[in-house]
DNA sequence: AAGAAGATTAATGAAAGGTTAATGGACATA
DNA sequence: TATGTCCATTAACCTTTCATTAATCTTCTT
């Protein structure tokens, strides 16, 4: 399941204002619309955001005073500027005050979005260090396919390359008939006499590995391929 | 002292090449310009890069495939593409393929280098989250990686540089597989044989540093990298 | 029964890894 | 300017690993 991020946008123009908030809202963010600096600044006060978008052009108080005013309020929030002037002071000028963005208008609302995304898509990674572990049970035993490691209560079984590969593919095909076929194009990438030849001997090796615990059974479907079959009851 | 970022630049072009370049190189990036797909992808197999920019339109292979090669070899390494083509079915599938900006031709030099400046601000902060810590615990060693001394009771051992990022690199890592990979474009940032003859030497001689304890022990994963495990119980 | 397919164990050889020693550049000291 | 020390890299040499291939049985299928 996606989080739902909470983007604020502070921008004075009411039609430009409700196409976004509408737009935005409809592609799943959590929207609040700001019509000015000063409305901007309580909202960011009183509320958290995952993303500022802030238009530069703006009576009272332009975006760029306002950016300044978060960088002290709210160091965290990541801001963006949306503006018709691209002067290029202005576009440095909105970098230098930590902007992560800076679009001209006219805006496309597509873009915007896909900016938007791929923005704060990186802004999660840096929290979640994704250590996505591959670990495996197989019946008693446990196949950490990161470290090529089958063990089996205490005993641990190093696994080599191939060994690996072809128990990973097995696990993740569970009671389902793996052919020759997938299995040789998927790992060797080719699928001939000598590599079915070898494929035999690596199921001979699993086999041995696997063999403490009788509830595990890699048969062989003759002519057809091979099954990972674990028994559980 | 600020980091030296290192970025691939991959664009066929040579005047628009040489001038990103050397501009580049100014503003003090250590720059690499590969002049086609393949060679950009060759440089991603064995360098680190903090950043890599793609133009889209190239002969052979274009940035887009250059994108999806990258994001199987090196999810890790963010990337922004360079096009003339401002279609907005080209911006969009950029961004889906994971983009971190999308800059439509003519460059402006000073534009771009603001938003590289921006991008890799906001990505440094994830490195160096690993670097927090200064004394480790190895099975009955200590660590302390700033004097650079490896202590097993009362005697201490004097550690090289390179020993001491070896093995900081191995304890923050403890039983995961770290792959050559890794280990040489962390350390050494390029990955070729040399190194990894290197890499042997240090492994060979911290295994001699820590042989006094048992349950400690450095393996290797043949053809994958090499693990640190320390044995609790 | 006979040929095909599969299982198992062993042999082979190339690549990868381990260890120790030689080299040479950087830096310091005199 | 010489001399010495440190240490990363490179070299040399040896050992281990492991995918492939071969050899030999065994089990299917018809």
């Amino acid at each position: 399941m996606e989080k739902e991020y909470s983007i604020l946008l502070v921008e004075d123009d009411p039609s430009l204002g409700y196409l976004l908030t509408e737009y935005l809202k409809m592609k799943g963010f959590l929207l609040t619309w700001a019509k000015s600096g000063k409305e901007g600044l309580k909202n960011i006060e009183s509320s958290y955001f995952d993303l500022a978008i802030l238009d530069v052009m703006m009576p009272e108080m332009d975006g760029f005073t306002l950016a300044a005013k978060i960088q002290v309020l709210a160091p965290e929030l990541p801001f963006l500027f949306l503006t018709a002037r691209s002067l290029k002071i202005d576009v440095l000028k909105g970098f230098s005050l930590g902007a992560v963005d800076y679009l001209k208008k006219p805006i496309d609302e597509e873009e915007l979005v896909v900016r938007i995304e791929s923005l704060l898509s990186r802004l999660v990674k840096k929290t979640d260090v994704t250590h996505e572990h591959k670990n495996y049970s197989i019946g008693k035993y446990q196949l950490n396919s990161i470290n090529q490691e089958l063990s089996f209560g205490t005993e641990v079984v190093s696994l080599t390359n191939r060994e690996n590969e072809l128990l990973v593919y097995l696990v993740n095909n569970t009671n389902q008939l793996c052919s020759h076929k997938d299995i040789l194009v998927h790992l060797w990438g080719k699928n001939d006499y000598f590599n079915r030849k070898s494929l035999n001997v690596f199921v001979s090796h699993l086999r041995g590995y696997l063999s403490k615990d009788p509830r595990i059974k890699i048969d062989n479907v003759h002519g057809q391929g091979f099954i990972l079959k674990v028994n559980t009851h």
